[in-house]
DNA sequence: CTGTTAGCGCTTTCAT
DNA sequence: ATGAAAGCGCTAACAG
């Protein structure tokens, strides 16, 4: 519709002041006093004529874009990244900057033309995202530039927001040691990769090692432990399957995510079990997936959104942290109850 | 690391040229003509001092930021979106473009702002995107800036990009019959409510109407109907077992989307009967879930990642279409076979 | 109390 | 063949 977008040449014109009143006034600095006629003409003037501040051309003067960018592995690609993606959208509207989104597949020649590409545009600071949680290399910056890590962390560089894994292994055990379940507490998923493997999965690992301090701590060992190299429904599935297939009577199988457990689910229903009735399981992250099980999947959450929240408010702050921990919240649904007497 | 960034204020003094000279030899502008010597070392010197315009600065100019708006009434929250968003942020780098993601929730309100945002920002197009495809409300425009509305359309603006919903709908049936499925069809999710708003629902009311043409076209009726108000597994689980309990057998279950498929998988488990052997599935959208069923889902799929990246092209090229429809691939996998004759 | 002036980094006439 | 100068829209010293 409007033909030409009016600058503040035009207010100022509008208004018969100059430019500098103008924009100190719109910009409502604090020291000056301009006349209060002054500044209501001005007013009067920047409503009239629909004025808002070109972004960009403040920018050149002030170093502020209001815009920061966004660069992640697997964005859009996965729900893993929906929330995180959310949860810092949220945040940079509550804050008044808006988000520049690039997503690079993990290959380091994209990342760094992504990098480039952000930096090109002056952004006031990057968040680096991960879907799997890992060590993520970042280049040279320009020192000034504010970066945060997202569900990743670098050694050197800057701070990190990460999902705290550990304490959420150990709330899953305690899920099923408050129902009741003890010696018959199998794990599936389990992966010594994985669980050596610090660098590639800084979280899971952790998860883990919440999981085993936490059994350790109430005396209890596992009944079984099914191994899985892919985390995916038909990992699960295989390994309860082959749970079965041993004659073990599992009462409870916390399963290492909902994929796995869903396989699970699955596994169980061909061995003529009920969940929570016959089996109870419980599990982590608490994808889409889990709430459209029957019965619904009682899982550990990935506070995805929190996170992209924080991470945000963290680039946003400047404050000096290493590494913020957000609490992975359980979501209880109808997966666990007391063991049966089988 | 690098202290400032480098200027073409920069490069000229080091290559020992004007400003200008450098600005157009780094622009490879064509009809000027400086010497060959002058470009090895205006190159030379922006090499050196990994220089790299600012875009900022240059939009100032000129008017073009290569960036892109995208807005969307329900972004990263959704599966949905995540294939919308990545095709999008594709194609824009394969054009040197880089893509500012807003979440509005439908909020008018926040639609307005999040608008504003990306025009103060100056960039050179706007996608409105929507989840449920729908009739977008798009406020004024400065007439220059270009539109496209992705999974939506709009009636005065813009052009718009959507899922070949009828032919998808035709496909499904094809599905069936090629197998040999003809009396034993049953409909699942048909819901009058959309079928009769268009204006809700652009999209799925073409896949309803493509399926009714199709069979009409074979001399085929539906042996039943079964209508969901909410598009959800647990929706298609009680239609299912609706279905059932009236003691009809369908020789094949078509599903209006994934998820009431996934509730329909589930309701056929506790009836005892086996996907394909028993009943045959067909569905739509080709969600995460469709592959984690065991047997995996044969389902017309949303060509999420096609259609972002084609808005974004369309948006970049200025061609004048007015709405353009990307084909619904089919994605077979074991959910159909002959009929079974119980 | 208010306006002039000088840029931010870049492109683009227009002279030379 | 090359450069000076103006200006995109804005903010910030610095004078009046």
């Amino acid at each position: 519709m409007s033909g030409k977008r009016a600058t503040l040449a035009d207010v100022a014109r509008l208004s018969g002041m100059s430019i500098t009143a103008a924009s100190m006034i719109l910009n409502g600095r604090p020291d000056t006093r301009l006349s209060q006629d002054a500044h209501d003409r001005v007013n009067a003037a920047a409503q009239a004529l629909g004025y808002r501040p070109n972004v960009a051309a403040r920018g050149l003067r002030t170093d502020k874009t209001l815009t920061i960018g966004f660069i992640s592995d697997l964005v859009a690609t996965t729900r893993f990244a929906s929330g995180l993606i959310k949860g810092a959208l949220e945040a940079a509207e509550a804050a008044g900057h808006v988000v520049l989104l690039l997503e690079t597949g993990g290959d380091p020649q994209r990342e760094a033309e992504a990098i480039a590409a952000v930096l090109d545009r002056q952004v006031d600071g990057i968040i680096f995202a991960t879907m799997r949680a890992r060590e993520l290399f970042v280049p040279e910056l320009p020192s000034a530039t504010a970066v945060v890590m997202l569900n990743a962390s670098n050694r050197l560089h800057a701070m990190s927001v990460l999902p705290d894994e550990e304490a959420g292994g150990r709330r899953a055990v305690q899920l099923l040691i408050e129902r009741g379940h003890r010696d018959g507490i199998a794990l599936i998923g389990q992966n010594d990769e994985v669980e050596r493997d610090k660098f590639r999965s800084v979280t899971v690992a952790r998860r883990v090692a919440g999981i085993r301090s936490e059994m350790a701590k109430n005396d209890l060992t596992f009944m079984s432990e099914e191994s899985i190299w892919l985390w995916e429904p038909e990992g699960g599935y295989k390994a309860t399957r082959a749970l079965f297939r041993r004659n073990q009577a599992p009462s409870a199988l916390l399963c290492l995510n909902d994929r796995i457990a869903f396989g699970a689910y699955q596994a169980l229903a061909e061995e003529g079990l009920r969940v929570p009735t016959d089996v109870s399981v419980a599990s982590f992250d608490n994808d889409e997936l889990a709430a459209y099980l029957r019965p619904g999947l009682t899982t550990v959450a990935l506070p995805h959104e929190a996170m992209g929240r924080r991470a945000v408010e963290l680039l946003l702050s400047q404050e000096a942290q290493r590494e913020v921990l957000i609490e992975m919240p359980v979501v209880e649904r109808e997966s666990i109850s007391v063991p049966s007497s089988r």
